[in-house]
DNA sequence: CACGATCGCTTATACGTATAAGCGCTTGAT
DNA sequence: ATCAAGCGCTTATACGTATAAGCGATCGTG
């Protein structure tokens, strides 16, 4: 910061004196609110004075007259923001700001429950987009009663409490066992990640690959160099791996190599979410890359007809956000 | 959401009529002021009554009344939070919250300079952090009258308008030219890549490179494998590259292999980041790795002793976040 | 037993905004 | 000339909270 005068911000009663007008006036003409009527000379002089003062109304209080914050809340730690959903939130936030909302991410990860709803509460956010996981009726009745209009999950599937934004793991993995089986592979294996907050999605898609090959095997791995050299030391292996995402493949490929295999000779291998970097390892690796379904823009219309009771949200409905196609290369 | 009626949400007033108190004792007993005095039976019939009720303070009436949000406001796209300040990012996070701040990340790519700093500052935060490159006089001026307190920049370098927490991209370079040179190297380059907001970046590095080694070559790179391929077809190569990042080197070192070129015999990289994915690849990426410097928690002390006055912040200033280190393996 | 001190609470107010309601003035129709 | 209708503004109010100030009852002290 600059100096040490804490000066009091301006406020709309400091632009009416300075325009001569009465701060009614001020909130009619910079909120250009069509039920009043008020001379294009007013007009002028408001914003003139709005602008050498450099006044910025202040969020709270209009929230406080409204009742809307025009928050949408994302409650989710940077670090579980994926390559791909980066993107989208990025695009999201730009088409939300067009609308009057402002789109907030707000990483947590210590607090659970109706703990974590209590703190989302507190913004008395007009929407809530969350993993469903994470959702109780405890704490989804929490944010109704405090005022919250929309909240939608996201998840693998339908939920009983809220509308969610699924992205169909099981698809993905189907995507990539039938390739491997079409290869010629005929011991598959799918890999579970080992990670909280990711296992989950590692069953989902262990699930699609069992409806391609029933009786493929599951491997259960954490994201390090020394388990994955374990397991290909331990002889035994499939000859097709399905690794559930990129960086899992190449982990596991790396560790293959070490181990003297060859890849996709001895044992093939998928990953997903076609990283640039997926294309750049030797071997290429075959991937399931997910295209952007919904656009951006979608979404935010959405989430506003939602949060104006234009459109009501139904529990139990789903709407998909990505889908997924396999991108054929060379390591598998 | 699940039903129709949308209630409005209980307010301190309803928790003072349910518990048969006044919303002022209400108040008191939430907040655990000291000032007050409370028999501890009202206490608990208050909490009680809260509890019930599902009562959630406005967090916008406490802002309006108390002239502090406890917001900290970390303006930073999705995309460009890399992997190690994504840890940071939720540790400081985490550590803010115990001390009654909430952090939130707002992602906004289109708006520039003051029209930024106006949608910053509207949410009254009580700190900002924020790019050093992004604001100007008018914009730390509008964040200043408008309330905020702190401001802290990230980048490069002291800047005369607010203290900023630097990382010291020059030293990166140096030490990476500095093995290239150790190892043998004759002809040094550095990439400097041609995403925008990254290129400073890219530049500082560089200038570290040539305090090893005067004369070395600028290699402006964009981030797709046609144009890295380009590079390696172009002949006339240096002996030694230091890539920018991993990812970069990545790419450098894929173009280089698809071009018949061998690493590090012919060319040597380095990388920096140390991402995990350095260590998988062949051959096994060397890189500058950056340490944590500063605990999130001092970290969180500090800007909440900025907050509270209790610390003059100084433009000018500055305190570094990381450490850079460099771990050698076979690609350099 | 009188009286100040302390206890345990209540009453009143301000924060900055949006908006309903009202009010003086001009204008056009009669 | 008279009056309703519109115009261009102002006045007044409420949103939910934190906190200063006040007030009756109880207590300790002399």
């Amino acid at each position: 910061m600059t100096e040490d005068t804490p000066r009091r911000p301006p406020t709309s009663v400091d632009v009416a004196r300075a325009a001569g007008v009465s701060q009614a006036t001020v909130s009619y003409v910079l909120n250009d609110n069509p039920n009043a009527r008020v001379s294009e000379l007013t007009r002028q002089r408001v914003r003139d004075a709005a602008a050498r003062l450099g006044y910025v109304p202040d969020a709270s209080a209009r929230t406080l007259r409204t009742g809307r914050s025009g928050i949408v809340l994302i409650p989710l730690s940077a670090a579980r923001v994926g390559g791909l959903a980066r993107d989208l939130l990025d695009d999201l936030g730009d088409e939300l700001r067009l609308r009057g909302y402002t789109l907030v991410q707000y990483g947590e990860r210590r607090l659970k429950g109706v703990a974590a709803a209590k703190a989302w509460a507190g913004l008395r956010p007009s929407a809530v987009i969350v993993e469903a996981d994470r959702l109780t009726a405890a704490s989804v009745e929490l944010l109704r009663t405090s005022g919250t209009q929309v909240v939608i999950g996201l998840g693998g599937g339908p939920s009983p409490l809220v509308p969610v934004a699924v992205m169909d793991h099981a698809i993905i993995g189907a995507l990539a066992a039938r390739h491997l089986v079409e290869r010629g592979c005929t011991r598959v294996a799918a890999v579970v990640p080992r990670e909280q907050g990711i296992d989950a999605m590692g069953v989902s898609r262990l699930r699609g690959v069992r409806q391609i090959v029933p009786g493929a095997e599951r491997i259960d791995l954490a994201f390090n160099p020394e388990e994955a050299g374990r397991l290909a030391a331990g002889g035994d292996l499939p000859d097709g791996i399905f690794a559930y995402n990129d960086e899992y493949a190449l982990l596991v490929m790396s560790a293959l190599q070490d181990a003297g295999l060859r890849v996709p000779e001895d044992v093939a291998i998928v990953g997903a979410d076609d990283l640039l970097l997926a294309s750049l390892v030797r071997p290429r690796l075959t991937t399931v890359r997910f295209d952007t379904l919904s656009l951006p823009s979608d979404l935010a219309v959405m989430i506003d007809e939602l949060v104006r009771g234009e459109r009501q949200p139904k529990p139990g409905a789903v709407f998909e956000l990505f889908r997924p196609r396999l991108i054929v290369r060379s390591s598998a």
